[in-house]
DNA sequence: AAATCTATTGTTAGAAT
DNA sequence: AATTCTAACAATAGATT
């Protein structure tokens, strides 16, 4: 579920796994207790160790024997009902991080292609060796920012000067919003049969037809306005 | 063991538990994983709780029965056993945290101690309702501060001012030193028969026998050297 | 080995959704 | 009711004694 600083694996120093053991068998014990008062329940827990003759148990002989008791009343079936309810549990977890895992890709997708803006437009970098599917959703990214910058542009124009900074809504820093931002460079299977963009990524769309530094504004003698942002 | 924000008592607001009980169920089992994994060993546990018809078990069905087995296995002679074990286990517990009560009382006590010193040393405070107990403590903590002192000064005298800074071993701010430090103020068992303190205390003795605020320096018009300080 | 310390990581109560 | 978020709090790995 999250990230494991410490591997969880069998821990093969002697001396590390006992004293791994010692701990966290003490904060075990105290996080059953705490359960157990805490909410009122019936519990128990029995741990075997190589350290000691017998089992360490909570809450205590008597309170384990009622547990066990307890347990073996449940007919078998029913348990095995419940050990499908576990599996249907945890295949619903399965589901559930992957997609956590997809959302994160994507996430670092969106900054990966930040990094690669800010570097274009700083000089620091430069498109020349992206693929194409990089070049597309840096496309996407240039393109929602482009919109929001517009639209802070415009809230600034409404107001009074005097009150602008106070009014305007911020601007997000990089945003690509999934299916509502305009698709720049769509369907592309080739480079020469690419599709025009929408009219504020018109320069984008022209640039891909004809690549250049000279014309982006990159390297050492870069030009003002850049042609990211030909509206500043 | 340590601080409990939340005290540890069953949960009467019904939502707030049954939230709680899911977390920290959840929590449990993980933990109850990890510590079977880290260390190689076979445990289980088993939670009755009013949310569910089955309880919730760990590692499973099959798992839960295997320990349950083993552990029916064991004579109960030799559980009782084991019992006794754990009993002088608690009672050693207690002994510790008695053991570290104390110490933190002691702690509280010194601390206590030196705010009043200084608020008497700056004016803000004075020592007039203060109990007989609270200026034996008061009349160590000025002793053991003043020996400081004296120590810091000898070792300032040693080499040359130049050195002194970097050479003088740093003054512990305030110290009670338990049996190393003399007694100002020994066997108080009424205001008038008090015994004599030490030469560097005399001055605190001398004091108890006709407290004024006068002749300790308190007040706006305060006096330099301060009483608590001769040698300064 | 066992206890103690502390920097780091993990857990969770309470609030927001 | 269930999820998600996060500040506050607790557990613990690794070092030290």
């Amino acid at each position: 579920m999250t990230r494991q600083k410490v591997k969880l694996a069998f821990i093969t120093n002697d001396s590390a796994r006992k004293a791994t053991y010692k701990k966290r068998k003490k904060g075990l014990m105290k996080k059953v207790n705490e359960l157990s008062t805490l909410c009122g329940i019936d519990a128990c827990a029995i741990i075997y160790s190589p350290y000691e003759a017998q089992p360490e148990i909570w809450p205590n002989n008597i309170g384990v024997q009622h547990v066990i008791a307890r347990f073996k009343r449940i007919p078998e079936m029913e348990r095995s009902k419940n050990m499908l309810n576990q599996e249907s549990f945890i295949r619903k977890q399965v589901t559930k991080t992957n997609e956590q895992l997809k959302k994160q890709m994507k996430e670092n997708r969106e900054k990966e292609m930040t990094e690669v803006m800010y570097q274009c437009l700083t000089g620091k970098g430069s498109i020349e060796n992206l693929t194409l599917p990089d070049l597309k959703d840096l496309g996407e990214l240039v393109d929602q920012t482009l919109k929001d910058i517009s639209r802070r542009i415009e809230s600034l124009k409404i107001v009074s000067p005097n009150e602008a900074a106070a009014a305007a809504p911020p601007l997000p820093q990089a945003v690509v919003g999934g299916s509502s931002s305009s698709m720049v460079v769509d369907n592309v299977s080739g480079r020469d049969e690419m599709q025009r963009g929408t009219q504020t990524t018109q320069w984008f769309t022209d640039w891909m037809n004809n690549p250049s530094e000279q014309n982006l504004g990159l390297g050492p003698n870069r030009i003002w306005p850049h042609p990211f942002f030909p509206d500043c």
